[in-house]
DNA sequence: CTCATTGCAAAACGTTTGCACAAAA
DNA sequence: TTTTGTGCAAACGTTTTGCAATGAG
């Protein structure tokens, strides 16, 4: 029972490593240029198609988890983070994580579907901005 | 009291009619590009342009709802259609409406923080894809 | 040596925009 | 006339890909 706890995380190249390790660094889901820009600062010459490469890479090996926001370029998150959702912010464009979820979820899935994800995101207004409005 | 039931949808131009009539004429969300694929049975020399065009006001006015699946482009369903959810088939592709919602979302907000909007995306196999499976 | 990874530039894709023209008011 | 809508083609931002060079084993 000395399971890697690390994912499927197959033996991944410095500059894979570097890429994922920003997303992990990061306080908030990134773009793929977020991440390029951060991975540069450890890899000066990383390329971005390298970036784009490795998110296809680590996102179907099940590292990155992708979130789609309504009119974002897409982000993405360390999939070892525990589950959650998101509350996306319209005011100020901030991504905010949500550590509930609705218990009854199972409860919509049609009768012999089979769910293997699901996502949840809350658009509206965060605290700050309801404030400074 | 006499208020128009069909949302705050202006004067629409016959093009706009045809392209919001393509969407509720459709039995799924669709793209831009199929909705102006739609249109031109009716208006055969109408642009995409046009159609983009179209659905950005659209939209911003209310008449219809954008949602966004994973690695797939935007679809939009007219608002009028009752709240609901869906579910993404990764075999076949196709959407699914789920009328279902959870009791519990607004427990989920974070306090302070005001939630417009939501949306609830179940990923996984159809009956359908799981019985050719 | 062999094979996978990378940088770069070009291509592809979905979407937006500038502009001249047409339609509406 | 003034304003708004439209087609077209060009521009845009994001993502993918072809290919030669590099790196790992």
């Amino acid at each position: 029972m000395e399971r890697a706890v690390t994912s499927s995380a197959s033996r991944l190249t410095r500059r894979q490593q570097a890429i994922l390790g920003a997303f992990e660094g990061a306080d908030a889901p990134m773009t793929a240029r977020e991440a390029w820009e951060a991975a540069r600062d450890e890899i000066p010459t990383i390329g971005l198609a390298t970036v784009y490469r490795a998110v296809k890479t680590l996102t179907g090996e099940g590292s990155l988890r992708q979130i789609e926001i309504v009119d974002e370029t897409p982000r993405y998150e360390p999939a070892t983070r525990p589950h959650h959702h998101h509350f996306f912010c319209r005011a100020c464009g901030r991504l905010f994580e949500i550590r509930k979820c609705p218990p009854s979820l199972r409860d919509m899935v049609p009768d012999g579907f089979a769910m293997e994800d699901h996502s949840i995101v809350l658009y509206g207004s965060c605290e700050e901005c309801l404030a400074t409005a």
